[in-house]
DNA sequence: GTGAAAGCGCTAACAA
DNA sequence: TTGTTAGCGCTTTCAC
């Protein structure tokens, strides 16, 4: 492998006559040194290319300018798209990002902090795995904090952990939209979820069911299990209460799925049943007709992730716990 | 915010009153140090919780262990599968990855490969952007390897950059499943994509044409474009060519598409008309009935990548071009 | 305005 | 078996 090595500083000076702290100095712009050896030295180091290796600017400042993400799962689109957020803003805001994805593992996601956390990041922008949450074991994030790398977390939060959040209004979002089927008149109205381990499927549940209370009606709840074809369970749930005329999916792809099974069953979508879901703007291509979707921002909130923890680097004070929340729209298709 | 700073070889070996050398070869395990002091050593580090600093490691030894992932989209759950298998190996053999994505720019692309190329990586894997595909403008990749930097490319490739490979079977894959159509007497068939700028796209076609002029039949192909509305464009061209009774469709979302469009026009599926997609398997379950699938084994090729591209690290030797070719597989569910 | 030198944390050749 | 030292590439203080 013809290897043509990058530059380095001491190459240059070499070439040049002149120190090495003298390059290092024209490069970074410095006023000590004079115009004229500025520019002379500015124009050969883009000659030959010139760019300061990372590895020795980080040992020597102690920053590396890289953020470790821990996703639970990249397949989950709201996932990947706050990831997709983090990366843009990181980048803009000169950073790179170490990716890890947890898998909605524990172990893993204990293994990925340890190993990031020997000096590879400055600090982490996660989402606990769903086992984190079920065990309810949060000591390797306040460990990490401990050791100095802040932690930003969104979606999924904890408390007990001294750490920023981005979060959304995920009560809000479905008292508001039960609101909304009730004054047009969708009272019989079902709340279905196969996310049901996190505390968000919980908080949207309850945000529907407060609604419900407000108007005296009553709450009808399916939780289907990773294991079940939701396909399957979902039609049975239907068959067994006819009555249904809206539905309020919790999850990604549930809302779809949801749709096709009404319309399987005969009924007309949004007419005989509107259904509306938290889900990506693909997904919601999927069906006939489009499904109505809860939009969750999920660049922004990767966006706010990034922000909120260079705000946490850069000044070094403890400061209180932040908790950004981003508000969810309703981005109307055919379904509702 | 109370820096519990991590613990150096340096203050280790203050500690234990014996020389940072010897402190770091205990921990290294070498066989210059005596068994005593070892267990010493290292029970006392382990107390301390040492480990290593990466970036000084890496100044060291000039390697990083980690590797630059370019991803054109992170929403195509394909690439994001992908993503995932190269995750996934690089963790099991002690490299982490630094993720960038293009969003199917060249200029993002570029720009991604020069800022990890100043140490922050040992070698890249990528699938080129749409975009650069579409310039054919490869000097930017060929400037790396230049450097010193191996690449592996997936998916998507490009001659004139020599680098290694792993791609899939696309022409064979269409070519077998339109002889199996043509087996069944099926033999209207239509082929779609939204995909129609890349290669991969060319060579299913190519792979469905090619068994169709075999048999004496007539090719019929859709290419729908990025601004178009699929479910709209897709029901204009199935109400034109009533006659159809198959379909295959070169990307992710398409099949499904395919399949609620079809059940709208009144069609029976499969009885009517089979469908059969390049697809994941979690999209393949929105529909009724589901999708059946071309599945391209995403993980696997992340796995295969990260060996290719480790080993490429490994051997210094300029060796040649290899490529990996996955196969796919047929996965059957309702559609076909 | 420029250069010498120390040091970030680590490894490894060489000395003792 | 253990310690001393140089050096990876860079920044920065201090001396000239």
């Amino acid at each position: 492998m013809m290897k043509k090595k990058k530059i380095t500083l001491k190459e240059l000076a070499k070439n040049l006559n002149v120190s090495i702290s003298t390059v290092s100095k024209a490069l970074n712009d410095s006023h000590e040194i004079s115009k004229a050896t500025k520019r002379k030295i500015q124009k050969v180091a883009k000659q030959y290319n010139y760019t300061p290796n990372k590895p020795a600017s980080s040992l020597k400042s102690g920053k590396t300018k890289t953020i470790g993400v821990i996703i639970p799962n990249i397949l989950d689109r709201f996932l990947a798209k706050v990831l997709y957020g983090i990366e843009r803003e990181a980048n803009n805001m000169g950073y790179n990002i170490i990716t890890c994805i947890s898998n909605e593992s524990l172990e893993k996601e204990k293994q990925s902090i340890q190993l990031l956390s020997d000096g590879s990041v400055d600090g982490f922008i996660l989402a606990p795995s769903e086992d984190t949450l079920l065990k309810n074991e949060y000591e390797h994030f306040n460990d990490i904090i401990k050791q100095g790398y802040p932690i930003v977390m969104f979606d999924r939060t904890v408390t007990d952990v001294l750490c920023d959040e981005v979060i959304i209004n995920n009560f809000v979002s479905t008292f508001d939209i039960t609101k909304e089927f009730i004054a047009q008149k969708k009272c019989k109205i079902a709340f279905i979820s196969s996310i049901t381990e996190l505390k968000i499927s919980k908080l949207r549940e309850d945000g529907y069911k407060s609604a419900l209370a407000k108007h005296g009606l009553d709450s009808l709840s399916l939780k289907i299990k990773k294991e079940e074809d939701k396909q399957v369970t979902l039609k049975l749930f239907m068959e067994k209460h006819p009555e249904i005329n809206a539905i309020i999916s919790a999850d990604d792809t549930l809302g779809t799925i949801a749709i096709n099974v009404a319309l399987s069953l005969g009924y007309k979508v949004p007419k005989d049943i509107s259904i509306v879901g938290f889900a990506s703007e693909s997904v919601s291509n999927l069906s006939i007709p489009k499904l109505t979707i809860i939009k969750q921002h999920a660049k922004d909130i990767g966006k706010n992730a990034v922000n909120l923890l260079i705000n946490k680097l850069q000044k070094e004070t403890s400061s209180k716990k932040e908790v950004i929340i981003v508000k969810t729209s309703l981005i109307r298709k055919g379904s509702f």
